[in-house]
RNA sequence: GGCGACGUGGCCGAGUGGCUAGGCAAGGGUCUGCAAAACCCUCUACCCGGGUUCGAUUCCCGGCGUCGCCUCCA
């Protein structure tokens, strides 16, 4: 299997630290507002690749943070006139439910920052100790000209960053590039004890420490945005090789990024589509596919249009599945499962692999419409549809029930759509096409799509 | 200014040194009381200019364009 890594740019052969195994550390959320959906993206794209390494047999440890602890976060509950311990939960919670409703897999481990403050405060320790790190009133900072590799993975050289620019006057670098690792307390603001007196982490300094307690050193992959490169992946590489003296982490992957417009989706700028309210508005599968249509490393562009048009290609598909009723027992297609694979072992292609799945679709129709048994069809596409989690709808509308109970009542039928759906018969055969089309039309109403077919009515959700 | 990515048919979007990706839309058809749904068929493209090659959309060089990072960001 070969995967890009930013660190190399280029294709690599993967070979995980322990055999059978693959660990894997994703940047997750800083919880301070509603999830975007570029959010969205980072969430599904990696939740495919690490279901895909499980789908191989690999056994991962898929860790996910939460940043808790965050000038954003401060900023928010200022704000709002707030504590910081409400902005974080309520953000959480919609950030949970976001995930939820896009099939993203619960983490192995999901390490919140304010829970790893000790491990923080040891490496920054390790880090002073080996010369790496210095103090200067109350705050600590990584002096980023005593780490010779810095810059690796942006590609960046020191001398033509432009940083500097924009330094706090509050601050006390002694180069302008050199980042935080604690800050001292504000007043009014979140704060621990430490060495060098009560305050609060750097950003960075978590992911080093949380990667490294629950992965080790040299663990296999590290993902996240690819406005992560810089500087915070690159200052995570400093911390934790400078402290360890070992490799950080082995692969790097980066998603590209949400755009709207034909530019970067980001809270900064206002440029952002709220992810709950596209979920609450649409099919949340078809957000999935929409994600997954996209080869992860490439900037997507959010429209109406996609959005539509994933959503009736995953029709299509659920369309296909309705057309084989139950579980099939045949073992799948070898050769399209080959290709299946193919197209994932070179660098998660999902949208090369979706094309097969469709090939899959279109060869099966074929086949059923000329009365052939396409059950090795059926167990390639119920796999695959499966190993992405596209196989189900997955929103949650519960008063469909009563909807459907009070047109039952107008049609003295009993509150189940098979039901209405024989009434709907006795009135046809009997003539009485206004009522039976009544029916349908109510249905239609109210999300349900009735199909009359060869073998009598069926329906289906649209 | 430095670093980097990308430019594929109406739209979206994989991929490849020579062999129709795929989806959506559109057009045609099958089915049907009507309709819908569903299914089938059709629609042969790779920014521009050089170069390498028997042959380039695919490799190399240059240009143009779009976007990202260099400040918080998935």
């Amino acid at each position: 299997m070969q995967i890009y890594n930013t660190l190399e740019r280029e294709l690599v052969e993967f070979v995980p630290r322990d055999q059978g195994a693959v660990s894997m550390y994703v940047c997750g959320a800083t919880v301070q507002a509603r999830p975007h959906l570029g959010h969205g993206r980072y969430a599904v794209v990696f939740d495919v690749i690490r279901r895909y390494l499980s789908w191989l047999g690999y056994d991962v440890t898929y860790v996910r943070n939460v940043t808790d602890v965050e000038d954003r976060i401060i900023a928010a509950a200022n704000e709002r006139g707030i504590d910081t311990q409400d902005v974080v939960e309520q953000s959480y919670k919609d950030f949970a439910e976001a995930y939820r409703l896009l099939r993203v897999e619960e983490p192995t481990v999901e390490p919140w920052a304010t829970e790893h403050i000790d491990d923080m405060i040891d490496l920054i320790g390790t880090l002073i100790g080996k010369d790496y790190a210095y103090v200067a009133n109350g705050d600590v900072y990584f002096a980023v000209r005593s780490f010779p590799e810095y810059g690796r993975l942006s590609r960046q050289n020191l001398d033509d960053l432009r940083a500097g620019e924009r330094v706090e006057p509050e601050e006390h670098k002694r180069d302008p590039l050199d980042f935080a690792l604690w800050k001292a307390a504000k007043p009014g603001e979140p704060s621990w004890e430490s060495p060098w007196g009560p305050g609060r982490p750097g950003w960075h300094i978590e992911c080093s420490a949380m990667a490294r307690r629950y992965l080790g050193d040299d663990f296999d992959i590290h993902a996240g945005g690819h406005d992560l490169i810089f500087p915070h992946h690159e200052n995570e590489i400093a911390q934790s090789e400078a402290a360890f003296g070992t490799v950080f982490a082995r692969i790097w992957l980066h998603n590209g990024m949400m755009n709207l417009g034909g530019e970067k989706m980001a809270k900064s700028t206002g440029n952002v589509v709220d992810l709950l309210e596209v979920l609450s508005l649409h099919e949340p599968t078809a957000v999935r596919l929409l994600y997954l249509r996209t080869h992860y490393r490439k900037p997507l562009d959010f429209t109406q249009e996609a959005l539509d048009d994933a959503e009736a290609s995953l029709q299509r598909l659920w369309a296909f599945r309705r057309r084989v009723e139950g579980p099939v027992e045949d073992p799948p297609d070898a050769e399209a499962m080959a290709r299946f694979r193919a197209a994932m072992d070179e660098d998660f292609d999902v949208a090369g692999g979706l094309g097969v799945l469709f090939d899959v679709v279109r060869d099966g129709n074929r086949r059923l419409d000329d009365g052939e048994d396409i059950g090795g069809l059926i167990a390639v596409f119920d796999e695959i549809m499966g190993m992405l989690a596209l196989d189900e709808r997955s929103d949650g509308v519960a008063d469909l029930a009563d909807l459907i109970g009070e047109i039952a009542e107008r049609h003295g039928a009993a509150a189940n759509v098979d039901a209405l759906l024989d009434r709907r018969e006795q009135a046809r055969t009997s003539g009485d096409f206004e009522a039976g089309d009544s029916i349908r039309d109510e249905l239609a109403a109210i999300g349900i799509v009735v199909e009359d077919t060869a073998d009598g009515a069926r329906w289906h959700r649209r």
